[in-house]
RNA sequence: UGGGGAAUAGUGUAACGGCAGCACGAGUGACUCUGAAUCACUUAGUCUAGGUUCAAAUCCUAGUUCCCCAACCA
C-alpha cells in the first residue's frame, strides 16, 4: 500500500479512490498495449513503469497485449523485441500475454450484433468519399447514402466482405452514431475495413480487420481491465471507447489519459525513429544513440536507471519536455553505485619515468569502487613507460589547470608522484609525442610523501607494456537542437541531426584487467565516464561504448574562460 | 470558425480554501588519491484581468497562450 507521506500522481489518486469506494471490487488490473510495428522507446518505458508499477503497488495485475489489428504494419520481429525489452526493464506479465487478434471472432460477433441492433451498416463509399462526407472541424458531415440499408442487406454484405468478395477499400462497416457530432470520432466511425493481407498470427483467415477504436475497449473489457491508461491523444477517442462498450452492453473499464514523454535533443515518434533506421542514418534500432530501449541497453543504460527516471519525472496531463540531463543524472546515479572503476587512456600520450628501473613491474592495488567497499580491489601493473591522457598535459598550462605541465608534479592514481622534466614535440605538426618525468619513490601507491608535499591533480594511466588496445565509441546527442522537430518551413527534423554524434577512437589503451570483460559489462573509466562492452567486442578487439561522461567541472571552468 | 485537453522557478513535479515544497539544472564554497561522488549554501515560480473570502495556485467570471482531433493508422 502507498506510503503515508509520498505524494501520488493523479492516476494513482484515481486508483486509490476507486479502492476506497470499492468501485472495482478492490481489484486493479492494467495492461500495456503496444502495437508490434516498431521497437519500444523510453516513452514506452514510462508507460510500462506506470502500468506494471501500479499493478505491483496495489496488488493487481498487468497484462501484455499486442494491439495487432493492422496486418500491413505489424511483424513478429517486433513482438519478440518488445517482449525482450519489457523483461529487461524488469517487468513480468506471467502467462497474461494477449493479442487483440485473439479476439477477432468475438469482435466479429459483436459487429454482427450491432448490425442486428441497427447500430452498424455497410458503407460503399471509398476512402476519399468517406472523408468528404465526414465534414470538417467546423462543419458537420452528411449521412452516407448507404446509411439506411436494411439489417438483412447489411448482414449479407458484411458476410460477403468477410468472405473476400470485395477488393480493399471498396466497403467498410461503420457505426451509426451521428454525422453532426462535434467530436469527429463519433461521425459514423469505421469499425471494419477490407485488407487482403497476411496477418502475422491469423494468417489468411481474415480479410477484414477491426479498427483500433472497435478493438481496444472491447479487449480491455474481455480482459477485465479496470484502468485503461493511455496517452493524451486518445482523449478524443474516449467518447467512442465508451460508446462501443455501452452499445454492446459489456463490462466497462475506465480510460485515463496522461501526457506522453518528450525529451530534449530526442525524437520520440515511432515514425521518425523508423525513418532514421530505414535511411541508415543510424546503425539500427539498437544504435546507442537511439532512445529505443534496445539502443539504451546497448549504450549501457541499466534498467534501474530507466525505472528511476520514470519515477522521478512523474505523471501528469501537461504536455512537457524533460531535460535529457535528468535522464543522465539518473543514469550516473545508478552507475556510480554499481560500476567498477578502471583506467583507460583514450587519447594516449607516452610518459617515461626516467629514474624508474628499466625492468621493474610493480602490481599496484586499486580500489574497484570507492563508494562500495564490497566491490573489493584489484592490481594494476606499473612500469617505467606509461600512457596518460593527452588532455592531462599542457605545454603551457592555464591557471587552475591542476594536471601535468613542464616542471609540474601530479599524482599518478595508485602509482607515484611524478614531476615533468621534459617533453618532446614534433616541430612539424606541433604535436607532443612524449613526456619525461621523475618519480618520488616515497609516494608509492599514491600515498602523500613524508614531507607533507601536496599535489592538486591526480591523473590516470596505463602501463605501456601491459595495456590492451581498444576501440571506444563516444556518443553525443543525435540532434543539435533541443527540439529536433523545430524546423523552418519546408524543413525536416533530419536537418537537425548532429554530424558529430558519433566519434570513434580506435587506438585507446585500457588496463589489462579489461581483457576478460564480457559484452554488456559496465565500468567507470576513471575521470572520464561510464562505458560498457559493445556486442561488437571480441577478445582480439575490445570495443567500448561511452554510456555517459562523468560530470566535468574543469570543462566548465575552461569554457567560462574562453 | 467546432470539439476535447493543459497552464506553478530555466526544466519537470507537489501543495485539493490556511507557511508555495521537492528533484534536475545553474551558481558559490568545503572535502577529495577520480576537477567524479559526497556535503553545505545560493538562485529562481502560481498565464492575465476582475470577483468571492479573514484567507485563493486552489472557488467564480472573462480573456490569453499552448497541445490534440478532419487515416479504411494506433
Amino acid at each position: 500500500m502507498p506510503k503515508p507521506n509520498s505524494s501520488t500522481d493523479f492516476i494513482r489518486a484515481i486508483v486509490e479512490e476507486d479502492m476506497r469506494t470499492n468501485k472495482w471490487g478492490g481489484k486493479v488490473h492494467t495492461r500495456f498495449p503496444p502495437e508490434p510495428n516498431g521497437y519500444l522507446h523510453i516513452g514506452h518505458a514510462k508507460s510500462i513503469c506506470l502500468n506494471f508499477g501500479i499493478a505491483q503497488q496495489y496488488d493487481g495485475l498487468c497484462n501484455l497485449r499486442f494491439d495487432d489489428t493492422n496486418p500491413v504494419k505489424e511483424e513478429q520481429e517486433y513482438i519478440d523485441a518488445i517482449k525482450e525489452d519489457i523483461r529487461w526493464l524488469g517487468f513480468d506479465w506471467e502467462d497474461r500475454e494477449y493479442y487483440a487478434s485473439d479476439y477477432f471472432h468475438q469482435l466479429y460477433d459483436w459487429a454482427v450484433q450491432m448490425i442486428r441492433a441497427g447500430q452498424a451498416y455497410v458503407c460503399d463509399l471509398d476512402p476519399e468519399q468517406t472523408r468528404e462526407y465526414r465534414g470538417t472541424l467546423t462543419e458537420s458531415g452528411k449521412n452516407s447514402p448507404y446509411r439506411d440499408r436494411s439489417v438483412e442487406e447489411n448482414l449479407n454484405l458484411f458476410e460477403r466482405m468477410k468472405a473476400g468478395e470485395f477488393p480493399d477499400g471498396t466497403r467498410t462497416l461503420r457505426a451509426k452514431i451521428d454525422m453532426a457530432a462535434a467530436n469527429l470520432n463519433l461521425r459514423d466511425p469505421v469499425m471494419y475495413r477490407i485488407i487482403h493481407a497476411n496477418h502475422h498470427r491469423t494468417g489468411d483467415e481474415w480479410c477484414i480487420y477491426p479498427m483500433y477504436d472497435f478493438t481496444h475497449g472491447q479487449s480491455d473489457s474481455i480482459e477485465g481491465i479496470t484502468h485503461s491508461i493511455c496517452t493524451l491523444e486518445f482523449e478524443n477517442h474516449r467518447p467512442l471507447y465508451d460508446w462501443y462498450i455501452e452499445a454492446l452492453g459489456i463490462y466497462h473499464p475506465q480510460q485515463i489519459e496522461f501526457a506522453r514523454l518528450n525529451l530534449t535533443y530526442t525524437v520520440m515518434s515511432k515514425r521518425r525513429l523508423l525513418e532514421l533506421v530505414e535511411e541508415k542514418l543510424v546503425s539500427g534500432w539498437d544504435d546507442p544513440r537511439m532512445p529505443t530501449v534496445c539502443g539504451l541497453r546497448r549504450r549501457g543504460y541499466s534498467p534501474a536507471a530507466i525505472r528511476n527516471f520514470c519515477k522521478v519525472i512523474g505523471v501528469a496531463k501537461m504536455d512537457s519536455t524533460i531535460d535529457i540531463q535528468l535522464l543522465e543524472h539518473c543514469l550516473r546515479e545508478d552507475l556510480n553505485k554499481h560500476s567498477n572503476r578502471v583506467m583507460a587512456a583514450m587519447r594516449p600520450l607516452k610518459l617515461v619515468i626516467d629514474n624508474y628501473p628499466e625492468d621493474l613491474v610493480e602490481e599496484m592495488e586499486a580500489t574497484n569502487n570507492p563508494n562500495d567497499p564490497s566491490a573489493g580491489t584489484r592490481t594494476v601493473p606499473f612500469s617505467r613507460e606509461l600512457y596518460i591522457e593527452r588532455d592531462d598535459f599542457r605545454e603551457d598550462p592555464p591557471k587552475k589547470f591542476f594536471r601535468l605541465g613542464p616542471g609540474r608534479e601530479v599524482r599518478l592514481r595508485y602509482g607515484y608522484f611524478v614531476t615533468c622534466t621534459d617533453f618532446i614535440k614534433d616541430e612539424k605538426t606541433g604535436e607532443i609525442t612524449e613526456i619525461h618525468c621523475t618519480y618520488d619513490p616515497q609516494t608509492r601507491g599514491g600515498e602523500s610523501p613524508p614531507d607533507g608535499r601536496k599535489v592538486k591533480g591526480t591523473i590516470h594511466w596505463v602501463s605501456a607494456a601491459h595495456a590492451k588496445r581498444a576501440e571506444v565509441r563516444l556518443y553525443d546527442h543525435l540532434f543539435t537542437k533541443d527540439n529536433p522537430n523545430d524546423v523552418p518551413e519546408e524543413g525536416d527534423f533530419k536537418d537537425n541531426l548532429n554530424p558529430n554524434s558519433l566519434e570513434i577512437l580506435s587506438d585507446c589503451l585500457v588496463e589489462p584487467s579489461l581483457a576478460t570483460a564480457a559484452v554488456g559489462d559496465r565500468f567507470q573509466f576513471e575521470r572520464q565516464g561510464y562505458f560498457c562492452v559493445d556486442p561488437n567486442s571480441t577478445s582480439k578487439k575490445l570495443v567500448f561504448n561511452r554510456t555517459v561522461s562523468l560530470r566535468d567541472s574543469w570543462a566548465k571552468i575552461e569554457k567560462k574562460g574562453e
